[in-house]
DNA sequence: CTGAAAGCGCTTACAG
DNA sequence: CTGAAAGCGCTTACAG
């Protein structure tokens, strides 16, 4: 049985101390260049790490410096494709600032973003970006824990905690009014939540009633379908639902893109043409609607802009230089495409 | 200015011990379990662990106790949907264990890639995941750090390094073989590479041939097209050049499902029907094919049992009870849906 | 069952 | 520019 295991004596500070003949002081000065150090003590400090393949010890530096490198990322689910590129994003931008990003999935369970508000474990992460799904602003605002946090995708009108997300209400009407353009109108929503703290939803549907009442479209509440979750299986039923209603809609606006190709699978399936029959809109511009049939046309948050300001928003934090907590609202468009 | 950064004293073990009237020993074996403690002194404890609000300090833990309860998770990319997938899986088998996912997207970068090899930075992570894309076999098995480590979706005939994967010429022959009884006979491959360190692709064109051969289909090199990754738009490329050619396919089998979604989308485009001009199977069973126009017929990897396969040889590692290096085959089926 | 002491590997005042 | 000392917060032998 080979011991893979075993953590062989690692090489630490004090052997390259010892060989570079300085003091662990010295060392810890040339590598994290934090004091000048002469050219030639410099030399023999990276010698002597070249040497003996000395690599400092992450954990040491995070007890000492109080600071771990790392940044979590906390999301309901990590495989709902709008969450995956943003978090590509986020990656890509905190590795740019030399940080890590850890990755924590609630699925939504009030315990597991709980524990996200409470900072995870004490020490783990120098700040977390919250995408919340079941906590509501209230428990947000007042959370004990001080680790730098930003919320995602959520409302835009709290104060006590930095966020960042797009205007959800115009988004909403924007998408809405592209359909009654299209010269739609009975347009059927999908996604629709009770208001429980502060979600994405209720703002959604609020620009989806505007959007109406300005074309003096009425609102029927037949054509407006609560869903527990934005997966493609709920799109899809929601969609049998409003087929099976006496709704007899021309268009749905979907509150995200997996909601949105779940029911023109659904429409598939009875026969109906997309968007001869029904026209339909999602939220989110993932890649998949690029290429589904017929390609899906979508509200587009600017993932890259949310990912940057959301980490830029959280460096500030850590650095201390924080102002009061602030929102920034990303940009969104329209992208036409074949199925609306 | 907020100053939100400054990190309050941090209630520490001494300060729980004080309060308990106890030693930092008795608090540390109270909490850990690691020694009995009088219910008595526990309770006095427990206590004052709510009253201070304590938590233990990770970074200590680890740099006391040498582990983190931390595993990493390299892959290429965490929005293509078939690792997003298998990460979900792999952060649930993770926090069954107590641990923690950390992400790293090497993008396929060789630089990225030596990194992970090398066990990212020490003392990081107690063990790793690996997805490898550029780095070759031999890199893998010649190592020299000695952080617990498993191959995903490699190669299953390297002998130096666990690793898990499906059987790779089975299930590119059973893919063939089920477009073979389709009743077509001027079948395609998409996604073919050259063989660079015995990737997955290799092992994928070898069952395509050995089934054509089994069949005694003529192997038309015009029909294999090569792709540099295997995204939706490679996939819809490589379609339209397939169509552009000479070489009339009545069936495409894709490397992924995310090729075999881009091909639909080419085929769509030129006015062809899936499946009855030109039928199409893809590997990975991604959600996204269950909903698709027409839904994908796929090969699919078990990726539960590839999650937990190589959680538990990571474990193994970890624990020191790890067996010479072991190859685990993960089970695939193939899912017979619309588009084949 | 409990405690005093040492030390994980590093960096930061402090002194020169 | 360099070094000796202290300490980040914890847990593990060691002793009782």
């Amino acid at each position: 049985m080979s011991d893979s295991s075993t953590r062989r004596p690692a090489v630490g500070v004090r052997d390259v101390a010892a060989l570079a003949r300085v003091s662990p002081t010295t060392v810890s000065n040339a590598l994290s260049g934090n004091r000048p150090v002469s050219s030639s003590t410099r030399e023999r400090v990276v010698w002597a790490v070249e040497q003996l393949g000395y690599r400092p010890n992450i954990s040491a530096q995070n007890l000492r410096g109080r600071r771990t490198g790392l940044i979590g990322v906390a999301v309901p689910e990590i495989d709902v494709p709008y969450f995956a590129e943003l978090i590509r994003h986020v990656v890509d931008a905190s590795r740019q600032r030399g940080y890590t990003v850890l990755i924590d999935q609630t699925e939504g369970r009030l315990e597991a973003e709980r524990f996200v508000l409470n900072g995870m474990n004490p020490g783990m992460v120098d700040g977390i970006l919250f995408s919340p799904l079941s906590v509501d602003r209230t428990e947000c605002e007042t959370r004990r824990d001080r680790t730098p946090l930003v919320l995602l995708g959520e409302r835009v009108s709290g104060h006590g905690v930095d966020h960042v997300a797009i205007d959800n209400v115009a988004a909403a009407a924007d998408a809405t009014n592209h359909l009654i353009r299209r010269g739609c109108h009975r347009i059927a929503a999908i996604g629709y939540q009770e208001s429980h703290g502060g979600g994405t939803a209720p703002q959604r549907t609020q620009g989806y009633r505007t959007a109406l009442r300005a074309a003096d479209l009425t609102f029927d509440p037949v054509l407006v379908r609560h869903t527990d979750r934005y997966h493609r299986r709920d799109g899809e039923q929601a969609m049998m639902e409003l087929l099976d209603s006496s709704g007899d809609p021309d268009a749905v606006f979907c509150y995200s893109d997996l909601l949105a190709l779940g029911a023109i699978h659904a429409l598939h399936d009875r026969g109906l043409r997309v968007p001869e029959d029904v026209a339909v809109i999602g939220i989110d511009d993932i890649d998949e609607g690029r290429y589904s049939t017929p390609t899906l046309t979508t509200v587009a948050p600017d993932k890259v802009a949310i990912a940057n300001a959301a980490v830029e928003l959280l460096f500030d934090q850590i650095a201390g230089t924080a102002q009061a907590p602030r929102q920034v609202v990303a940009p969104h468009t329209v992208e036409v495409r074949r199925s609306a």
